[in-house]
DNA sequence: GACGTATATGCCTTGACGGGAATATAACCG
DNA sequence: CGGTTATATTCCCGTCAAGGCATATACGTC
């Protein structure tokens, strides 16, 4: 199902980069495997927990097998992360105001701006 | 940098619980192990994930520590799936063009390696 | 400074994950 | 049917992450 299984599939990026490479078109797994520098049952694997992840799905074409996405599961991770862009609209709003710089925040002390590591 | 990090963070369901919790307001470590069943070292080293992940941060009130969720990292989760926003758009095109008229999808031999990346 | 609270870290064990080599399955061709 | 190509699966092993327990650190109070 569309549980944790299509998080733990996009965690390896081997995975994130075979799914880049089907956004283009879809391939068969030979060239899948080469393009990421994949040996062949590694990429069988990774195209295997893809496939039970819901975000590709399998054309049998003669012997060789082409894969291609499967737009369902990102739009999932897309629904996932939709209350979390009002965050960062919010999150520019506040910028806004800290021009203004008025007291009232309870949740947001002014401090340093993007403080990255 | 940003790059698995994020990935890996976000992949742990507890971590995820988290951040959803985060969400509706920054929150103690106490609260949050407690919100999501974990014991406090098991807290606290997710929140040391997501801390490295540049997920959330801190705000030391006392002894208590505040962590809040940072926008920055889910917004550029937004961006990585961008390109798959496209994916699926069209998918919905093409389903509304099926009720129209019968266009099979073209299925193009790989011959054609197009390294981008 | 001793004590209590709140949080972080270290050690250890277990279980899952990824890679490699070998093997199995499936499809096509003669 | 035997052989070849393309892909999937199995087994083994090294690594890594997660949880529990104990302990260390930071802050506040007395």
């Amino acid at each position: 199902m569309s549980d944790g299984t299509l998080w733990t599939a996009l965690a390896d990026p081997h995975r994130r980069a075979i799914v880049a490479l089907l956004l283009e078109r879809p391939r068969p797994v030979a060239e899948i495997g080469e393009a990421c520098g994949l040996s062949q049952p590694s990429t069988s694997k990774h195209l295997r927990v893809l496939r039970d992840a819901g975000l590709v799905r399998v054309r049998q074409d003669a012997q060789r097998r082409v894969y291609a996405l499967d737009p369902a599961p990102i739009a999932a991770l897309d629904a996932w992360l939709t209350p979390y862009r009002t965050l960062w609209n919010e999150s520019l709003v506040a910028l806004g105001r800290r021009l203004d710089r008025t007291a009232g925040e309870p949740s947001d002390p002014p401090e340093d701006p993007t403080p990255k590591d």
